[in-house]
DNA sequence: CAAAAGTCAAATGTTAACAATCGACCGGGT
DNA sequence: ACCCGGTCGATTGTTAACATTTGACTTTTG
């Protein structure tokens, strides 16, 4: 029976949130290179500064070492990954094999909201000008694909890309910082996408968020080494 | 250099095993059903049951949660999950994905020790008869997909497997103690692949994975149906 | 002077006690 | 008789102290 109190039913926090409040401020630290690849984490360091006892960091990094943010060695610590070639090689096939099952049922499934979601994602893709900021363009970017692995409606695909998101977004961050062309590629690609989705033909989807994908991994490839040529 | 003490380095416990210990055990009380689905661990109860204080239970809970054998809720507890149809649908189309790319991948960096590995496995399924116990078919079933994982030499794909394959164990231990066909269909089938991905045939091979799967959760369902029709 | 053994501080793994929260039971009111 | 509110026990979330291990520094010895 709908009452007058219906409206506030998400207001109120439905878990007061617990330690793991601090997993997402860790990873945005790492995914925004606020904290360096390589860098030591040090658990009573990291308690003190977030004001709670070592228990809950602790937990947080086991939560960060899942998703490949960080590795945890025996009696050694926490210490954030250094992303090497082979990892973005790893990283992108696992994701092209995750997404093409998102976009394969999302055809489907896509409802009136999911596609109002997309919409929103790439009007502001569309309004994005040159000096956009590289953390925007990273969240953008993941925005759009977060809706497509929603619109699966696969609960354990959807956990599975939260793992592999991080380093996405870690890999994604040093790209747009190296080549600032997002403003340029991401509206036509992303676009492209949705209606193909939207239209339900679900090889032709698969095969065009397949020819993304390679697209975006042969294009950090190029932005690495470049980097690694003016680095060296 | 050789010398007289290198036969023993592998018998030195590489990590005298951190908590960790507990989670195998736990796993293999829940996909063998000595745990049965719903019940409800506590911590308390597992610490003192295995000799430990409730850290490190916690932690190995934590771990159970990400494989999804357990559900935690805030303040609640643990509780072995309960597999629904549309949990094995979840299971095995993110099992297909995950596998499509391993044997991808399989097809050209398959090994002298990769292919013995699974002839080993072959021949334990040839020597199987019609009473085996359905922890021995399970735990071939999956040795074998482990080879094929680990020769795609791809360590997120590698854990991403590990995460799915615990509830593959439980829905295969459902499945064998329904229909006990195993010893008539697992090594057939099993053998076509290894001598697909052996040829490095790779879309032969990505082909007939996807046939295998399909046909595996097909079978799933039919001896979920059966016992749900006796049981009702 | 170099290499190996011994020592030590720092950081993690583990434990036990404290605090907060949820579900169940129980009583009173309509 | 049913429903609503309060209290209580049980269980988890959190904290702080203790034990163990690692890597580096120091010392010793050839």
């Amino acid at each position: 029976m709908p009452g007058p109190l219906d409206h506030l039913t998400i207001a109120t926090q439905p878990s007061p949130a617990l330690s793991a409040t601090v997993v997402p401020a860790i990873r945005q630290m790492i995914t925004t290179g606020a904290l360096p690849q390589g860098a030591h984490l040090r658990e009573a360091e990291l308690a003190t500064a977030l004001g709670m006892s070592r228990g809950p960091v602790r937990e947080a990094l086991v939560e960060l070492a899942r998703e490949g943010l960080v590795v945890l060695r025996r009696h050694r610590g926490a210490q954030v990954i250094t992303l090497t070639s082979e990892d973005a090689e790893e990283v992108y096939t696992l994701r092209r094999a995750l997404e093409r099952l998102a976009v394969e049922r999302a055809c489907g499934r896509l409802t009136a909201e999911h596609l109002a979601e997309l919409d929103a994602v790439l009007d502001r893709m569309l309004r994005l000008d040159a000096d956009y900021a590289p953390e925007v363009a990273v969240d953008l970017d993941l925005a759009f694909h977060d809706v497509l692995v929603r619109a699966a409606a696969h609960s354990r695909l959807e956990r599975s890309w939260q793992q592999t998101r991080s380093q996405v977004a870690m890999f994604l961050h040093d790209r747009h910082q190296a080549r600032r062309d997002f403003h340029e590629i991401a509206h036509p690609e992303h676009s492209a996408i949705r209606d193909i989705v939207a239209g339900g033909d679900v090889d032709a989807a698969v095969a065009f968020i397949d020819k993304h994908l390679v697209g975006a991994y042969d294009r950090l490839r190029a932005a690495r080494t470049e980097a690694a040529a003016t680095d060296g």
